[in-house]
DNA sequence: GCCAACGTTGGC
DNA sequence: GCCAACGTTGGC
């Protein structure tokens, strides 16, 4: 059992999105770095716990829970054309990139980055680290501890 | 819109 | 395998 943080874009997908969505789930599809898939891959298990984190937007930052629902499988978007996630050297008998689904565990405050970086607990989280720009990374389960007490 | 930091690509 | 050039991320 594993802790998590995974960004996305509200403009893309927000955490209001995966209230409604239906089953309150969702494919996370559209990772393109290998470093976050891996993590998905081969590191992700069922009930892992998630910190859905809202990034480039007006106040990035934590705003919800989610819980992985269903294990790595091929991200059906590499194979479209038409798709912006379309990669033309994904074949369906190697496919290159796998997601998980995660559902809904609970909308939180939205706890800003700002915020987080004011907690010296915090100051190693990976999120908070110079340069950091990987849309998936583990979280320290203290760390989680920590973030559960603020919310 | 800017730009620092990082990842990927491709020539050699 | 190196590394310059380029593309992307994401906070501000």
């Amino acid at each position: 059992m594993r802790y998590w943080l995974m960004k996305s874009e509200p403009s893309e997908f927000s955490i209001d999105d995966l209230v409604t969505a239906p089953k309150k789930s969702t494919a996370w599809i559209g990772v393109r770095n290998y470093q976050a898939r891996n993590f998905m891959r081969d590191q992700m298990q069922l009930g892992d716990l998630v910190l859905f984190y809202h990034s480039s937007c007006e106040v990035p930052g934590i705003a919800g829970i989610a819980e992985v629902s269903k294990l790595a499988y091929p991200d059906e978007t590499q194979f479209d054309r038409k798709s912006d996630y379309f990669d033309p050297k994904a074949t369906r008998d190697n496919p290159r990139w796998v997601h998980v689904d995660v559902k809904l565990v609970k909308k939180t405050r939205l706890v800003p980055l700002s915020e987080l970086r004011g907690y010296p607990k915090l100051a190693k989280m990976q999120l908070l680290q110079r340069g950091n720009r990987l849309s998936i990374t583990p979280v320290d389960p203290a760390e989680w501890k920590f973030i559960e007490g603020i919310l």
